[in-house]
Parts: C-alpha cells; sequence; structure tokens
RNA sequence: GGAAGCGUGGCAGAGCGGCCGAAUGCACUCGCCUUGAAAGCGAGCAGUGGGAAACCACUCGGGGGUUCGAAUCCCUCCGCUUCCGCCA
C-alpha cells in the first residue's frame, strides 16, 4: 500500500510509473478522498476539543450554569459523531483505493509486459549436451518409478502428484539441502502456519486483489487461507510490530507446503510437476532499510544463484519488464532454469524488492537510534522450490540408459549418487 | 467443549468516574562526575492520526454502550492463565 500523499507528490511521478504496469492512477479520487477525510478529522478534532473544555467547566460550575453546558456538550458530541461518519466513508473508499493499487516499478527495468520483454543479466554454465534425445521428466520419472502422476490425480484430482521411492527421498533431500545453505548465507529458519488469516494475506498483497488464486478454508466462522507462498507467513511474523533499525537486515528461511489455485492457467503446464496446487519451496525473506533494499536485492539474489550453482543446473538469470512484475513488487529478477525436454528456460525462482509496500500494509516499522520512524523494506526470494527443481535434475543430469545422476552436492542428503529403475 | 480468573507504556506494577496518556521501579538515551567503567546526580523516554508550526485529537486487549466527563461502570468479542473434558 502506498502513501497516499507521497504518490500525490508530483516528483513521485505515479501516473508514469504506474502506466509502465499498465494500471490507470486516478489522481482526482485519490485527491478528493483524501482530502474529505482530512477535512473530517479536522472538524471532528476541533469539536472534541470544545467538548472535553466544556466537560472540565461542568465539575465547577454552578447550579443554574450546568445546564446548558451540559446542553452544549451533547451537542458538539451529536456534531462530532456526524464528522466521525464521514471520516468513516471517506477512509473505507480510500483504503479501498489504495489497496488496489501496485507497487510502483524502478526505472532501471525494461518496458513491456511479458517474460519476453525481460532483460538478460546473465547466462550460468552450458547447455547440457545429449548424445540421445532429451526425454522430458515426466517420461523419465515415469520410467524410473519415482513420479506417480496417476496416483496423484487420483487422490486429489489434476495438478496433484506422488513421488516414490528415490524420487520422494530426493524431493526430501533438496529441502535439507537447500536450508543448510540458507542457514550459511545467514538466514534464521522458522517453522511457521500454512493456513493464515485473511489479514495476514493483505499484509503481503494476496488479498483483496488475488483471493481467485487462494485455496481457502473454513470450519465454523473462522476463515483461513492456505498459503501460496511462505513469504505470507514469514514476511507478517513482523506484523504490526517496530525493528530497530540497526538491527535490520533480518534473514529468515522457511520450508514449507505451498497452495495455489492456478485459476487462469487451464491449458497451461498440464503435463508433470511444473505447475501443482500443492509443493513445497524453501523461501528466503528479507528485512533491510529501505535506503539499502536495491543492494539488499543482490545480496539475496546471489544467495538464490548460489544454491542453484551449487547443483551445477544451467540456468540465467532475467530482469523482469516492469509490466510482468507481481502487484507487490518493484523490481524482480528471475532465476530461470534450463530443462531440455522443453528446450527452454523456465522459472526456477523470482527474487523481488517490494520496497516499504508491503510494510504499509503489515504494519512492519522501523525505529532509528535518533527516534526516526519510518516502514521497513521486505524483500524475498525461492531458495528454491523442491518441484521444479527436481524436475530440473531429472532432466539435465539424465543419461543414455534412462538414470538419473545425482548433483555432487546432494548426494550427503540422498545418500544415493544415481537413480536407476527399480 | 465446561468452569473460574486475568489483559495498563520495552518490562514489572499502581490507578477503580473528573486532579490520568497514566504514579513508582527497572531497562533505555543524553549530559555531569571519572584516567576508563560502575555507582551517584540531572534531564529525557509510548504510539497513531491531523496540522507548515504552535498545537490538537485518538489509543490503558478489540468493538459497542452508560455519562457533561471512562483505564475506571455495563455489554460483547478476542487473547492468556488455571482446573475439568477431549486429543496427535
Amino acid at each position: 500500500m502506498h502513501d497516499p500523499r507521497v504518490l500525490l507528490d508530483p516528483a513521485t511521478e505515479a501516473v508514469r510509473k504506474l502506466a509502465r504496469r499498465g494500471y490507470v492512477l486516478d489522481v482526482a479520487a485519490l485527491e478528493s478522498l483524501l482530502a474529505a477525510r482530512n477535512s473530517a478529522i479536522q472538524k471532528g478534532d476541533a469539536l472534541r476539543a470544545e467538548g472535553k473544555k466544556i466537560a472540565a467547566a461542568v465539575k465547577g460550575a454552578s447550579a443554574e450554569e450546568r445546564p446548558a453546558l451540559v446542553a452544549r456538550a451533547k451537542e458538539l458530541k451529536a456534531e462530532a459523531a456526524a464528522q466521525d461518519e464521514a471520516q468513516q466513508a471517506a477512509e473505507v473508499q480510500l483504503n479501498e483505493l489504495l489497496l488496489g493499487i501496485p507497487n510502483l516499478p524502478l526505472d532501471e527495468l525494461p518496458d513491456g509486459s511479458t517474460d519476453a520483454d525481460a532483460e538478460l543479466v546473465r547466462v550460468w554454465g552450458d547447455k547440457p549436451e545429449f548424445d540421445f534425445a532429451p526425454r522430458d521428466h515426466v517420461d523419465i520419472g515415469e520410467a524410473l518409478g519415482i513420479i506417480d502422476l496417476t496416483r496423484g490425480v487420483k487422490l486429489s484430482g489434476p495438478r496433484f502428484s506422488v513421488l516414490r521411492g528415490q524420487g520422494a527421498k530426493l524431493h526430501r533431500a533438496l529441502g535439507q539441502f537447500f536450508l543448510a545453505c540458507a542457514e550459511e548465507h545467514g538466514y534464521t529458519e522458522v517453522a511457521v502456519p500454512t493456513l493464515v488469516t485473511p489479514t495476514t494475506m493483505t499484509g503481503t498483497g494476496q488479498l483483496p486483489k488475488f483471493a481467485e488464486d487462494l485455496f481457502k478454508t473454513g470450519v465454523g466462522d473462522r476463515e483461513l487461507y492456505l498459503i501460496p507462498t511462505a513469504e505470507v507467513p514469514v514476511t507478517n511474523l513482523h506484523a504490526k510490530e517496530t525493528l530497530p533499525l540497526e538491527d535490520l537486515p533480518l534473514a529468515y528461511t522457511a520450508l514449507t507446503q505451498c497452495f495455489r489455485s492456478e485459476a487462469g492457467s487451464y491449458g497451461r503446464d498440464t503435463r508433470g510437476l511444473i505447475r501443482q496446487h500443492e509443493f513445497a519451496k524453501v523461501e528466503l525473506v528479507r528485512f533491510a532499510d529501505p535506503a539499502k533494499s536495491r543492494e539488499e536485492l543482490e545480496v539475496l539474489l546471489s544467495h538464490a544463484e548460489d544454491v542453484i550453482r551449487r547443483l551445477g543446473l544451467h540456468h540465467r538469470v532475467v530482469k523482469l519488464a516492469a509490466g510482468d512484475i507481481g502487484f507487490s513488487a518493484q523490481i524482480t529478477y528471475d532465476i530461470e532454469v534450463w530443462l531440455p525436454g522443453q528446450q527452454a528456460y523456465r522459472e526456477i525462482a523470482s527474487a523481488s524488492d517490494f520496497g516499504t509496500f508491503q510494510a504499509r500494509r503489515a504494519g512492519i516499522r522501523t525505529k532509528a537510534k535518533d527516534g526516526t520512524r519510518g516502514f521497513a523494506a521486505t524483500l524475498n526470494s525461492s531458495g528454491l522450490p523442491l518441484g521444479r527443481t527436481l524436475v530440473a535434475i531429472l532432466e539435465q543430469n539424465q543419461q543414455a540408459d534412462g538414470s538419473v545422476r545425482v548433483p555432487d552436492a546432494l548426494i550427503p542428503y540422498t545418500g544415493f549418487a544415481e537413480i536407476k529403475p527399480e
């Protein structure tokens, strides 16, 4: 959420910046709602101030004076209540408008609104060469007996899957490996709920706009959402808290299940493990001094890149176009891993700087030594998703005989160096 | 799920209808003192909103009510603690 004053300040260039992502800012509506709210506050405050003075005077007033004072106090109270109503009405509309305005993309982002418009930052490693026709992870995994899509569908419907034997073990090893990397990079591991309140979802920006992307549960009168990413509970860890500025940056990591309805992606990636309703992911979250968030993003990105490099997976890093970044982000890098089975680079991690956008919604404040207050910057990156990484390993490390080589870094975690048919 | 009790500033803890945004202690910040530190002394020290500022308003778990006036009285919700029940 934005500070409406900052948004209205011409120096912010909010209209131009939001236009880059296809959002038309209604300046007039914003101005009039803000003015209506502030004027109601001022009038209400003045009425209350007078009311307080009269109340204090009642005590010392004579019996003759008293009735008139009490009557006046009652009048003022009613008038103040009317202003309160006006204020609330304006505030509700103002908030509704503000909650729907996306973050401002940084000027350094390339123009455009699709992944094709992204700017190539760097490429790591070489495309693996095969002296046979590389298969995709479904063919490889089903032949090895480690991926069972049919039974996943039997249990839960489309976009669910079952991993088996060495596949399940490799998956679990990835989680352990990613967490170990994160710990090495200085992140504190947290185990958090995967079921959260609407308020928590609003703090990071999933609600109110993207309810259709989420799985929702209801028991009695309680309404809880399944998290689409650990970003949600981990970022909200410090919601409604004030963090000493000198304690920043704070770095957290969590391994959680993630749940996404994938509404609007019908027919896309229907094959295999690429797009599932439920998947596991290690997430990295940083809370930073907003003045330093841009540098922090590079640090965060380097941590995600380090993990995928250790696995020896060929990938590239791109900076997303202004119109392609998420609602709450002001800049996003994607790490795209090469999938020989698709002959394409596919997103495996996304590292974003949200500036103070989420912190304003969630109430994550900072206090400097000199007493200056503000909002924290929040950042996050995948570090990494277990399923898509497993896909990349199967496809990049497949052998002519159908077996798959386990990356050296993972062997201590899997206990085997090779996946072979049972 | 049933019963009782409790929720006040970073913490502890007074206050129980106007003198209370709130005593006191601890912690913290700044200054004095000191070779340095501790101790001691002095000052400061909740947040949010409005305002250019002076300053004003709001907040004693949340919401609502009674009253000219509520941290204090009433209702309700939430949370915590203890006892019972159930349970991985």
